[in-house]
DNA sequence: ACCCATTACTTGTCGCGTCAACCAAACGGG
DNA sequence: CCCGTTTGGTTGACGCGACAAGTAATGGGT
Protein backbone atom coordinates (compact mmCIF):
# COMPACT_ATOMS: atom_id res chain seq x y z
CA UNK A 1 0.00 0.00 0.00
CA UNK A 2 1.59 3.49 -0.89
CA UNK A 3 -0.83 5.86 1.06
CA UNK A 4 0.27 9.07 -0.88
CA UNK A 5 2.20 11.57 1.01
CA UNK A 6 1.53 14.98 0.08
CA UNK A 7 4.30 17.58 -0.50
CA UNK A 8 5.22 19.94 2.05
CA UNK A 9 3.44 23.26 1.85
CA UNK A 10 5.98 26.64 2.09
CA UNK A 11 5.59 26.38 6.11
CA UNK A 12 6.50 22.98 6.26
CA UNK A 13 9.50 23.67 4.38
CA UNK A 14 10.85 26.58 5.66
CA UNK A 15 10.73 24.78 9.09
CA UNK A 16 12.22 21.57 7.85
CA UNK A 17 15.33 23.54 5.95
CA UNK A 18 15.55 25.40 8.91
CA UNK A 19 16.11 22.58 11.32
CA UNK A 20 18.14 20.12 8.72
CA UNK A 21 20.34 23.14 8.35
CA UNK A 22 20.61 23.50 11.71
CA UNK A 23 21.80 19.73 12.45
CA UNK A 24 24.39 20.45 9.77
CA UNK A 25 26.12 23.36 11.52
CA UNK A 26 25.68 22.33 15.46
CA UNK A 27 27.60 19.03 15.94
CA UNK A 28 30.41 20.16 14.16
CA UNK A 29 30.26 23.45 16.16
CA UNK A 30 30.13 21.65 19.35
CA UNK A 31 32.49 19.08 18.81
CA UNK A 32 35.35 21.94 17.57
CA UNK A 33 34.62 23.92 20.37
CA UNK A 34 35.26 21.02 22.69
CA UNK A 35 37.87 18.93 20.96
CA UNK A 36 40.01 22.23 20.54
CA UNK A 37 40.09 23.13 24.02
CA UNK A 38 39.66 19.91 25.62
CA UNK A 39 40.30 17.15 23.21
CA UNK A 40 36.78 15.62 23.86
CA UNK A 41 34.03 15.21 21.46
CA UNK A 42 31.02 16.07 22.02
CA UNK A 43 29.70 12.51 22.61
CA UNK A 44 32.42 12.21 24.97
CA UNK A 45 31.70 14.85 26.76
CA UNK A 46 28.39 13.76 27.75
CA UNK A 47 29.03 10.42 28.54
CA UNK A 48 31.66 11.95 30.95
CA UNK A 49 28.82 14.10 32.12
CA UNK A 50 25.88 11.88 32.64
CA UNK A 51 28.58 9.64 34.66
CA UNK A 52 29.39 12.08 36.80
CA UNK A 53 25.75 13.09 37.11
CA UNK A 54 24.63 9.35 38.45
CA UNK A 55 23.74 9.43 41.98
CA UNK A 56 25.37 5.61 42.37
CA UNK A 57 29.45 6.66 41.30
CA UNK A 58 29.06 3.58 38.76
CA UNK A 59 26.91 2.67 35.91
CA UNK A 60 25.65 -0.22 34.05
CA UNK A 61 26.83 0.29 30.21
CA UNK A 62 23.40 -0.05 29.51
CA UNK A 63 22.17 2.77 31.33
CA UNK A 64 24.68 4.79 30.46
CA UNK A 65 24.38 4.33 26.89
CA UNK A 66 20.13 4.81 27.19
CA UNK A 67 21.37 8.36 29.27
CA UNK A 68 23.18 9.47 26.69
CA UNK A 69 21.35 8.53 24.16
CA UNK A 70 22.94 5.83 22.30
CA UNK A 71 23.54 2.56 21.29
CA UNK A 72 26.15 0.27 23.36
CA UNK A 73 27.84 -0.39 20.26
CA UNK A 74 29.04 3.35 20.55
CA UNK A 75 29.37 3.18 23.85
CA UNK A 76 31.61 0.19 24.18
CA UNK A 77 33.96 1.89 21.26
CA UNK A 78 33.97 4.92 23.31
CA UNK A 79 34.53 3.63 26.76
CA UNK A 80 37.27 1.74 25.22
CA UNK A 81 38.74 4.92 24.17
CA UNK A 82 37.92 6.99 27.05
CA UNK A 83 39.53 3.80 29.47
CA UNK A 84 42.62 3.74 27.49
CA UNK A 85 43.06 7.41 28.41
CA UNK A 86 42.43 7.01 31.93
CA UNK A 87 39.45 9.02 32.07
CA UNK A 88 36.86 6.06 33.00
CA UNK A 89 36.99 2.64 34.68
CA UNK A 90 34.97 -0.90 33.53
CA UNK A 91 34.83 -3.68 35.98
CA UNK A 92 32.68 -6.74 35.60
CA UNK A 93 29.45 -6.59 37.28
CA UNK A 94 29.19 -8.99 40.47
CA UNK A 95 25.53 -9.72 40.40
CA UNK A 96 25.03 -9.90 36.81
CA UNK A 97 28.16 -11.41 35.46
CA UNK A 98 27.02 -10.10 31.37
CA UNK A 99 27.44 -6.67 32.67
CA UNK A 100 30.07 -4.32 32.80
CA UNK A 101 30.43 -1.36 35.35
CA UNK A 102 31.70 2.02 34.48
CA UNK A 103 32.86 4.94 36.46
CA UNK A 104 34.57 8.13 36.62
CA UNK A 105 38.13 8.38 37.27
CA UNK A 106 39.66 11.13 39.33
CA UNK A 107 41.01 12.18 36.16
CA UNK A 108 37.75 11.86 34.33
CA UNK A 109 36.19 14.05 36.63
CA UNK A 110 38.87 17.21 36.47
CA UNK A 111 38.96 16.87 32.64
CA UNK A 112 35.44 17.06 32.84
CA UNK A 113 35.00 19.88 35.33
CA UNK A 114 37.93 21.61 32.87
CA UNK A 115 35.42 21.30 30.18
CA UNK A 116 32.60 22.59 30.94
CA UNK A 117 32.65 26.30 31.31
CA UNK A 118 34.29 26.30 27.36
CA UNK A 119 31.08 24.53 26.31
CA UNK A 120 28.55 26.31 28.46
CA UNK A 121 29.88 29.21 26.82
CA UNK A 122 29.79 27.80 23.74
CA UNK A 123 26.21 26.67 23.83
CA UNK A 124 24.80 29.88 25.14
CA UNK A 125 26.95 32.11 22.17
CA UNK A 126 25.08 29.69 19.81
CA UNK A 127 22.19 28.85 21.04
CA UNK A 128 20.64 29.53 24.45
CA UNK A 129 21.58 33.75 24.85
CA UNK A 130 19.99 34.11 21.40
CA UNK A 131 16.57 32.79 22.32
CA UNK A 132 13.83 34.24 24.13
CA UNK A 133 12.68 32.94 27.23
CA UNK A 134 9.27 32.26 24.84
CA UNK A 135 11.42 30.27 22.51
CA UNK A 136 13.26 28.26 24.72
CA UNK A 137 10.00 26.55 26.56
CA UNK A 138 9.01 26.34 22.21
CA UNK A 139 11.99 24.61 21.75
CA UNK A 140 11.75 22.37 24.59
CA UNK A 141 7.99 21.49 23.70
CA UNK A 142 8.90 20.87 20.27
CA UNK A 143 12.14 18.80 20.80
CA UNK A 144 10.18 16.77 23.18
CA UNK A 145 7.44 16.05 20.51
CA UNK A 146 9.93 15.26 18.40
CA UNK A 147 12.01 13.14 21.02
CA UNK A 148 9.30 11.04 21.28
CA UNK A 149 8.37 10.17 17.66
CA UNK A 150 12.03 9.67 17.03
CA UNK A 151 12.36 6.91 20.46
CA UNK A 152 9.40 5.23 19.17
CA UNK A 153 10.38 4.94 16.02
CA UNK A 154 14.22 3.05 16.94
CA UNK A 155 12.87 -0.27 18.44
CA UNK A 156 10.20 -1.17 15.80
CA UNK B 1 39.75 37.08 30.01
CA UNK B 2 37.76 34.99 31.59
CA UNK B 3 34.11 36.39 31.37
CA UNK B 4 32.65 33.91 33.94
CA UNK B 5 29.36 32.33 31.92
CA UNK B 6 26.54 31.33 34.35
CA UNK B 7 25.24 28.21 34.64
CA UNK B 8 22.06 27.20 32.61
CA UNK B 9 18.87 27.51 34.66
CA UNK B 10 16.46 24.63 34.40
CA UNK B 11 14.67 26.65 31.38
CA UNK B 12 18.05 26.32 29.53
CA UNK B 13 18.50 23.40 30.52
CA UNK B 14 15.72 21.60 29.34
CA UNK B 15 15.71 23.49 26.07
CA UNK B 16 19.10 21.83 25.44
CA UNK B 17 18.60 18.46 26.84
CA UNK B 18 15.81 18.54 23.96
CA UNK B 19 17.60 19.47 21.41
CA UNK B 20 20.78 17.24 21.92
CA UNK B 21 18.93 14.80 22.09
CA UNK B 22 16.88 16.03 19.16
CA UNK B 23 19.96 15.97 17.11
CA UNK B 24 21.74 12.51 18.11
CA UNK B 25 18.78 10.79 17.60
CA UNK B 26 16.95 12.76 14.19
CA UNK B 27 20.14 12.53 11.87
CA UNK B 28 20.48 8.30 12.47
CA UNK B 29 16.87 8.06 11.61
CA UNK B 30 16.95 9.89 8.42
CA UNK B 31 20.48 8.22 7.22
CA UNK B 32 18.71 5.25 7.93
CA UNK B 33 15.83 5.16 5.81
CA UNK B 34 17.36 6.64 3.17
CA UNK B 35 19.65 4.07 2.73
CA UNK B 36 17.81 1.21 3.31
CA UNK B 37 14.69 2.59 0.68
CA UNK B 38 17.14 4.26 -1.79
CA UNK B 39 20.94 3.09 -1.15
CA UNK B 40 21.34 6.81 -0.23
CA UNK B 41 22.68 8.93 2.61
CA UNK B 42 20.54 12.18 3.99
CA UNK B 43 23.58 13.90 2.33
CA UNK B 44 23.69 12.33 -1.09
CA UNK B 45 19.62 13.77 -0.89
CA UNK B 46 20.24 16.82 -0.38
CA UNK B 47 23.00 17.27 -3.08
CA UNK B 48 21.39 15.65 -5.44
CA UNK B 49 17.98 17.75 -4.56
CA UNK B 50 19.68 21.00 -4.77
CA UNK B 51 20.85 19.52 -8.17
CA UNK B 52 17.63 19.34 -9.28
CA UNK B 53 16.46 22.34 -7.69
CA UNK B 54 18.72 24.44 -9.31
CA UNK B 55 17.61 26.95 -12.16
CA UNK B 56 20.81 26.24 -14.23
CA UNK B 57 21.13 22.67 -14.80
CA UNK B 58 24.86 22.67 -14.06
CA UNK B 59 26.43 23.97 -10.32
CA UNK B 60 29.76 24.89 -9.65
CA UNK B 61 31.28 22.92 -6.35
CA UNK B 62 31.35 26.17 -4.54
CA UNK B 63 27.70 27.05 -4.80
CA UNK B 64 26.89 23.20 -4.21
CA UNK B 65 28.77 23.26 -0.97
CA UNK B 66 26.54 26.24 0.00
CA UNK B 67 23.36 25.65 -1.02
CA UNK B 68 24.16 22.02 0.94
CA UNK B 69 25.33 23.62 4.07
CA UNK B 70 28.91 21.80 3.50
CA UNK B 71 32.14 22.06 2.95
CA UNK B 72 34.09 21.64 -0.12
CA UNK B 73 35.95 18.71 0.67
CA UNK B 74 33.22 16.97 2.09
CA UNK B 75 31.34 17.72 -1.19
CA UNK B 76 34.08 16.93 -3.45
CA UNK B 77 34.55 13.57 -1.37
CA UNK B 78 30.51 12.65 -2.13
CA UNK B 79 30.61 13.72 -5.96
CA UNK B 80 33.39 11.43 -6.48
CA UNK B 81 31.32 8.62 -5.33
CA UNK B 82 28.00 10.11 -6.87
CA UNK B 83 29.95 10.19 -9.75
CA UNK B 84 31.03 6.57 -9.73
CA UNK B 85 27.48 5.46 -9.50
CA UNK B 86 26.60 7.41 -12.51
CA UNK B 87 23.67 9.92 -10.55
CA UNK B 88 26.19 13.56 -11.59
CA UNK B 89 28.69 14.38 -13.89
CA UNK B 90 31.18 16.61 -13.25
CA UNK B 91 33.63 18.65 -15.76
CA UNK B 92 35.84 21.58 -15.86
CA UNK B 93 34.10 25.01 -16.09
CA UNK B 94 35.13 26.82 -19.31
CA UNK B 95 35.02 30.15 -18.06
CA UNK B 96 37.11 29.69 -14.55
CA UNK B 97 39.38 26.44 -15.34
CA UNK B 98 39.90 26.13 -11.44
CA UNK B 99 36.09 25.72 -11.22
CA UNK B 100 34.02 22.23 -11.62
CA UNK B 101 30.41 22.00 -12.90
CA UNK B 102 28.64 19.69 -11.62
CA UNK B 103 25.18 18.73 -13.30
CA UNK B 104 22.62 15.65 -12.83
CA UNK B 105 22.69 12.65 -14.73
CA UNK B 106 19.17 11.20 -15.92
CA UNK B 107 20.23 8.22 -14.03
CA UNK B 108 20.74 10.67 -10.55
CA UNK B 109 17.09 12.32 -11.41
CA UNK B 110 15.77 9.41 -11.69
CA UNK B 111 17.02 7.72 -8.36
CA UNK B 112 16.34 10.74 -6.84
CA UNK B 113 13.16 11.18 -7.61
CA UNK B 114 12.41 7.54 -6.78
CA UNK B 115 13.31 8.37 -3.39
CA UNK B 116 11.90 11.51 -2.44
CA UNK B 117 8.08 9.96 -1.12
CA UNK B 118 10.19 8.00 1.52
CA UNK B 119 11.79 10.63 2.58
CA UNK B 120 9.43 12.96 2.60
CA UNK B 121 6.98 10.61 4.44
CA UNK B 122 9.54 10.06 7.37
CA UNK B 123 10.16 13.97 7.66
CA UNK B 124 6.17 14.22 8.16
CA UNK B 125 6.11 11.03 10.48
CA UNK B 126 9.52 12.03 12.97
CA UNK B 127 8.82 16.26 12.83
CA UNK B 128 6.43 18.07 10.46
CA UNK B 129 2.69 16.07 11.21
CA UNK B 130 4.24 16.04 14.82
CA UNK B 131 3.82 20.38 15.27
CA UNK B 132 0.96 22.73 15.08
CA UNK B 133 1.34 25.45 12.95
CA UNK B 134 2.18 27.66 15.87
CA UNK B 135 4.99 25.26 16.52
CA UNK B 136 6.27 24.94 12.78
CA UNK B 137 6.50 28.80 12.61
CA UNK B 138 8.10 28.82 15.88
CA UNK B 139 10.95 26.13 14.96
CA UNK B 140 11.37 28.19 11.65
CA UNK B 141 12.14 31.53 13.30
CA UNK B 142 14.16 29.68 16.26
CA UNK B 143 16.46 27.63 14.12
CA UNK B 144 16.61 31.09 12.06
CA UNK B 145 18.03 32.90 14.41
CA UNK B 146 20.06 29.83 15.79
CA UNK B 147 21.65 29.60 11.93
CA UNK B 148 23.03 32.87 11.57
CA UNK B 149 24.79 32.32 15.11
CA UNK B 150 26.44 28.98 13.62
CA UNK B 151 27.15 30.65 10.22
CA UNK B 152 28.82 33.54 11.11
CA UNK B 153 30.64 31.21 13.54
CA UNK B 154 31.73 28.91 11.16
CA UNK B 155 34.09 31.72 9.34
CA UNK B 156 36.32 33.50 12.32
C1' DA C 1 55.05 42.52 -16.49
C1' DC C 2 55.72 40.18 -12.40
C1' DC C 3 54.74 38.33 -7.99
C1' DC C 4 52.17 37.28 -4.00
C1' DA C 5 47.78 36.41 -2.23
C1' DT C 6 43.48 34.48 -2.94
C1' DT C 7 40.25 31.34 -4.85
C1' DA C 8 38.63 26.73 -6.27
C1' DC C 9 39.03 22.39 -5.71
C1' DT C 10 41.27 17.63 -4.77
C1' DT C 11 43.54 14.29 -2.11
C1' DG C 12 45.12 11.63 1.97
C1' DT C 13 44.84 10.52 6.58
C1' DC C 14 42.72 9.65 10.59
C1' DG C 15 38.99 8.95 13.87
C1' DC C 16 34.37 8.06 14.80
C1' DG C 17 29.79 5.54 14.21
C1' DT C 18 26.88 1.91 12.21
C1' DC C 19 25.90 -2.47 11.41
C1' DA C 20 26.43 -7.32 11.70
C1' DA C 21 28.46 -10.98 13.93
C1' DC C 22 29.88 -12.83 17.89
C1' DC C 23 30.29 -14.64 22.83
C1' DA C 24 28.83 -15.38 27.40
C1' DA C 25 25.64 -15.37 31.06
C1' DA C 26 20.91 -15.59 32.70
C1' DC C 27 16.26 -16.84 32.19
C1' DG C 28 12.17 -19.69 31.40
C1' DG C 29 9.16 -23.13 29.62
C1' DG C 30 8.52 -28.02 29.20
C1' DC D 1 17.10 -29.78 34.84
C1' DC D 2 17.87 -29.03 30.27
C1' DC D 3 17.85 -26.33 26.07
C1' DG D 4 16.31 -22.61 23.38
C1' DT D 5 15.77 -17.67 23.86
C1' DT D 6 16.75 -13.33 25.55
C1' DT D 7 19.84 -10.03 27.50
C1' DG D 8 24.40 -7.56 28.04
C1' DG D 9 28.27 -6.41 25.99
C1' DT D 10 32.41 -6.62 22.74
C1' DT D 11 34.67 -6.81 18.34
C1' DG D 12 35.71 -6.07 13.32
C1' DA D 13 34.83 -4.18 9.02
C1' DC D 14 33.44 -0.62 6.43
C1' DG D 15 32.04 4.09 5.10
C1' DC D 16 31.72 8.78 5.91
C1' DG D 17 33.40 13.43 7.46
C1' DA D 18 36.89 16.72 9.39
C1' DC D 19 41.07 18.62 8.85
C1' DA D 20 45.42 19.64 6.75
C1' DA D 21 48.09 19.86 2.91
C1' DG D 22 48.67 20.19 -1.82
C1' DT D 23 47.84 21.90 -6.78
C1' DA D 24 46.44 24.90 -10.12
C1' DA D 25 44.47 29.04 -11.91
C1' DT D 26 43.20 33.90 -11.17
C1' DG D 27 43.63 38.57 -9.79
C1' DG D 28 45.41 42.72 -7.68
C1' DG D 29 49.00 45.64 -6.50
C1' DT D 30 53.27 48.08 -7.84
Amino acid sequence: MKPRVPRMNDQESAAWLGLTTMFSLLPVALDRQLQRDSGLTHFEFVVLSRLQLSPDPTMRMTALAEASVSTLPRLSHVCGRLEKRGLVERSPCPEDRRATNVRLTTDGRRELIRSIPGHIATARRLVIDALTPEQLDALTDITNTINARLTEDRTP
